[in-house]
DNA sequence: TAGAAATTTCAGAAATTTCTGAAATGTGTG
DNA sequence: CACACATTTCAGAAATTTCTGAAATTTCTA
């Protein structure tokens, strides 16, 4: 591994941390190759970085790209592909969030309210159907309210972050205002 | 599997989803059965459900327990061990996310503290002594605000949840009372 | 304390995932 | 078009993870 002391340890974390989060150790060295490095690079330098086989790493390149977490580039007079990661970390979070959402979330959402759609189909099952019913609502107000903070651009959204539970002291505030229990706009119930 | 047809499909869906998370097809499914399930069940009884085999059930529950999200339980005149999931969903999400946090933030968090600390060795290396420091206080930022959260009792936290964005049209005013930009109680730089 | 019941451990089998090299495919240029 | 260069595909090798059955250990009871 052809790296500073600093990068190499930071790629080999990365890489061990990968396994952790649904990536591999190839595609978390390969992030944080990237995400380290000042300019874009292309597929072979990043091979000869990290020591992985040409082919691994376009199959590294290929999933961080259905993960939407690299951008492609091209310098002039050179047709090889050029990768960076966002400079915007920010930018970083939100992807990351959003696809692990679609991926750990979303399908389990779809499939709770398919089995409360099938009625209950005997006895027994009622209680199963209440705890299916709860879990449910519990995703769409964590999945509501992350739509929510979503849709905030990011220097609103760091100032509610480093407000934290301060921020409690206003709900009483708030609530004078907007009465809730449940949020006025959402689907009632 | 002997389970009627909700359960089944619901069992079955999380054995799924428990590779996306970082926990096995059987732990999931394990789960998934003592969070339908009414009352507490033993090994054996989870094993007959399930179909697997006595010691991978015995494996799965330990595992679970280190997780924290299963409790012991024990009845009158029976010496075997019973398991459930807690009763209280909220309880169950936040051992899931301060679980997740411990092993997929926490460390890193140590290690960009101790990849900092090592000065920065050569010149080339000044743009990936950046970076790590912006990442480094980004996710101190975020779990900083997640400690906030994590204080306030249920009640308090799903309150804040269900105004959603709406919170930030008092930003304005909070900022005029604790004046802010960086927490005024947190290491400031 | 013998032994029955419950649980855990663990070596290796089975299944799955990751990785590689070779071949195929795509892409621009003279 | 012919060619050089770049990238992708893919079968199977290598590595890792999951799962099982048999044996060991623990725990309770008579």
């Amino acid at each position: 591994m052809n790296l500073s002391m600093l990068k190499q340890e930071f790629v080999l974390h990365f890489g061990e941390m990968g396994s952790r989060w649904g990536i591999n150790r190839t595609v978390g060295q390969i992030y944080a190759l990237l995400f380290l490095s000042d300019g874009p690079l292309n597929a072979e330098e990043i091979t000869e970085k990290l020591g992985f086989s040409r082919s691994n790493v376009s199959m590294g390149l290929k999933e961080l790209q259905a993960w939407n977490l690299v951008r492609l580039k091209h310098l002039p007079d050179d047709r090889r592909d050029y990768f960076t990661a966002p400079d915007d970390l920010w930018e970083i979070v939100r992807v990351l969030v959003a696809e692990r959402k679609k991926r750990e979330i979303d399908p389990t959402l779809t499939k709770l309210r398919e089995l409360e759609m099938q009625a209950p189909s005997c006895e027994a099952d009622s209680h199963a159907h209440v705890k299916i019913r709860e879990l449910r609502e519990l995703i769409e107000l964590l999945t509501g309210w992350y739509d929510d903070m979503n849709r905030l651009e990011t220097e609103r959204l760091v100032q509610l972050l480093a407000l934290g539970s301060r921020l409690q002291k206003f709900i009483g505030r708030a609530e004078k205002i907007v009465p809730l229990g449940r949020r006025a706009d959402e689907s009632g119930r």
